[in-house]
DNA sequence: TATATTAAAGTCACAGTGACACTAAATAAC
DNA sequence: GTTATTTAGTGTCACTGTGACTTTAATATA
């Protein structure tokens, strides 16, 4: 029986956020061989004496990068092939992850990685090449997104913790690509008892104020019975 | 910088089957260490030599224990930590098997495992005491196949190439432990075009012949809109 | 021919959605 | 003040798909 090649082990975050109207990711430009100079996603392999499990590798990539911890993380696939790192075998375990106020966050070098920040995705991913399958990657964290948008309530998690029914319709439609009947969120968040009512409104202009509401239990998320359904056909 | 770790990298397949009204899936008894002779899910080591990608050495194991190929076989979600394996840091990736006709099949031992067996499951997973981590391994696998079973096609999966509608609402009883309406299953296969007639009926004792059917594309899986409900609360 | 048995179609109430009209609450302009 | 304007939130209706139940169809046997 041969030794087994040992095989890189390696944890990738896609973090999401949302400002400018448009879903942004983070990316760090490696400094380091293969793909020196590329742009990336902020990951890197597991450290067996730092991490006690793969959850916590990606709490960790996720903390150094933004700082924050406690956001909502979520297990996305893993891919794993001889062909994908030019060193050789190689796996990594693809996570999405979903940031609010990214204004008020400092992005942070670490080694390996030059530069840090947020670039905007289309309809069909990202827009500049990146290093290894990472396009890839996104892609399946992106999908997983937007599926999940359409069945739960995970789009909250894009935002501060008191916000508008506005806030949430426009999340849903830059995450979707398409408009969102406001009644169907109303009647699925309200209707579903996920929102409380903040004492204060927001008013901005000289519009009516809108209620602010924040999630009942900010870290769960619930499933709808049916999916949206986007607009009717003819 | 010090030399990574080596951290064993394994896959699990989860071969889930359906006979005598039960759900069962394929456990191996151990013959190696650790958990000798345990019960354990018939998984393995990623062969770099042998494996082009993670998929492929699912496939593998799949085919080495019931010499089966081009069964439905979906990524569950991957585990690692420092602590699941006595020896130290490992992964593994969990994915779900579903096999028709298992009266048909020959298991096979392999090295490493001397014996082979279906062994059923109840409403919370396996009934025997199973190495490592399997047994929550078994329960996420359980967990994810019910509630795709109740929002896509896959159980279809479970039957033969030509199956009629009793046997496709007897699969999604047995999966999902309640009963299920037939009126249901027939709209939402009928419905959404996923059934072909096929030219004979099946017809056992003095009732009337049931219309036989196949998946029109066996080797896809249609989302439903909507998750089956169950009963009506009051 | 009547009966038993299962297959399949029919029917109805109900929940949740998409679409859109309508009312409410605020400010700014007059 | 009154009115116009703008956004917030409600009302309503048709439509889809489901759960629950009923009715009809097809077969073998007595």
């Amino acid at each position: 029986m041969t030794r087994p090649q040992s095989i890189q082990t390696s944890v990738d975050p896609v973090i999401f956020t949302v400002f400018d109207d448009k879903l942004h990711i983070l990316v760090v430009r490696r400094n380091i061989e293969p793909y020196n100079g590329c742009w990336s996603l902020p990951g890197g392999l597991i450290d067996c004496k730092e991490d006690l499990d793969i959850a916590s590798a990606a709490t960790r990539k996720l903390k150094e990068k933004t700082n924050l911890s406690g956001c909502y993380l979520e297990q996305v696939a893993t891919v794993g092939s001889a062909s994908r790192d030019p060193r050789g075998w190689s796996i990594t375990i693809v996570y999405f992850a979903l940031i609010p106020r990214p204004g008020e966050i400092a992005l942070t070098a670490t080694h390996g990685a030059s530069e840090v920040r947020w670039e905007p995705l289309n309809n069909d991913g990202i827009g500049i090449p990146l290093a290894f399958d990472h396009e890839k990657l996104i892609k399946m964290a992106l999908e997983r997104l937007r599926s999940k948008v359409s069945y739960t309530s995970v789009a909250a998690h894009l935002l501060d913790e008191a916000f508008t029914l506005l806030d949430l319709q426009n999340i849903h439609e830059i995450i979707l690509g398409r408009k969102v009947e406001k009644k169907t969120l109303m009647r699925r968040y309200i209707g579903s008892d996920l929102l409380l009512k903040v004492p204060e409104n927001r008013h901005e202009g000289r519009m009516r104020p809108a209620q602010l509401y924040q999630l009942k239990e900010r870290n769960k998320v619930h499933y709808f019975v049916r999916s949206m359904e986007g607009p009717r056909e003819e």
